[in-house]
DNA sequence: AAGGTGCGCAACCGCAGACTT
DNA sequence: TAAGTCTGCGGTTGCGCACCT
């Protein structure tokens, strides 16, 4: 791009660090009267002294009614894996494959347990091999730098338009010499995929979420802020059953029955 | 009891693609 | 079509807490 970009606000005067009860019941009072979106103009109007990108955050890994809190299932933690074995860091594309887990959540996670384990478990299945986590999250060497000149390794995931595209078969994978770029490739192959039949991973459990919600087997309750500012975790919006049906995500954990 | 250390997590930052004018 | 703006993403930081010495 190159242009010069304006700060998404002007800092000065503006609150930073933790978010206080008060600042969350604005926030939330707020988006429910009038919905998510213009995060720039949403602090004004609201009466936050924030960043409209602050706000944002905020919302999206904290305040949201349909985030799930709690520790992190087995079932979810080998999806987790599998999922990031696949996809790399592209924690938005993973969270969006869990459903009540955000981005941030999971790549917190990943990078304080399971970045270790996977580390500790690598070291004593192939000491001098390195996995592909390890290639996608660790600062690369001098050599890698030098062989990421030549290959093409996605690490940012792009946002999709409104429109999916549903491939009749999987793209085509080449094949390579070294098994660690053919799995590199193949995973990469296997997120078009994925992004193909989701354009945004979030809408296939958002879906799950908005049956129930219009089923009527969910409900907010009213008054929905006062309820969601007390007390997080009474919170009737994470019922511990709302889409988190782990089982439909069994055809994850196998990747041999991926199309 | 006090200081040091490590860990987990919320929040911030900068980049870049998508969208709007 | 280009410039400007908005939004989303991944990497990183720093605070607070728990545990250890």
């Amino acid at each position: 791009m190159g242009r010069t970009r304006r700060p998404c606000c002007s800092k000065e005067g503006l609150n930073k660090g933790a978010w206080t009860a008060l600042e969350d019941k604005l926030l939330i009072s707020y988006i429910k009267a009038h919905g998510e979106g213009k995060w720039r103009n949403l602090p004004k109007r609201a009466g936050l002294k924030r960043c409209g990108k602050s706000c944002r955050l905020r919302w999206l890994n904290y305040l949201r009614p349909d985030i799930k809190r709690g520790n992190i299932s087995h079932d979810e933690e080998e999806l987790i894996i599998r999922l990031h074995n696949l996809l790399g860091n592209r924690w938005s594309l993973i969270a969006g494959r869990l459903p009540g887990r955000t981005d941030n959540e999971i790549k917190n996670y990943w990078n304080t347990t399971l970045r270790k384990r996977a580390k500790a478990q690598a070291s004593i299945e192939a000491p001098p091999s390195k996995s592909t986590h390890d290639i996608a999250t660790e600062p690369p060497s001098s050599s890698q730098v030098t062989k990421a000149k030549t290959e093409v390794i996605r690490t940012r995931a792009s946002r999709c338009s409104g429109q999916v595209m549903v491939p009749l078969q999987p793209p085509a994978t080449q094949d390579v010499e070294d098994p660690i770029e053919q799995e590199m490739v193949e995973a990469d192959a296997g997120t078009q995929v994925l992004d193909s039949l989701y354009s945004d991973g979030s809408h296939l459990f958002n879906f799950e979420f908005n049956e129930l919600l219009e089923a009527g087997d969910i409900e907010f309750e009213e008054p929905f802020v006062e309820t969601v500012v007390r007390d997080w975790t009474a919170n009737p919006c994470l019922n511990d059953n709302v889409g988190t049906d782990l089982d439909t995500l069994a055809f994850l954990l196998d990747s041999d029955d991926w199309p």
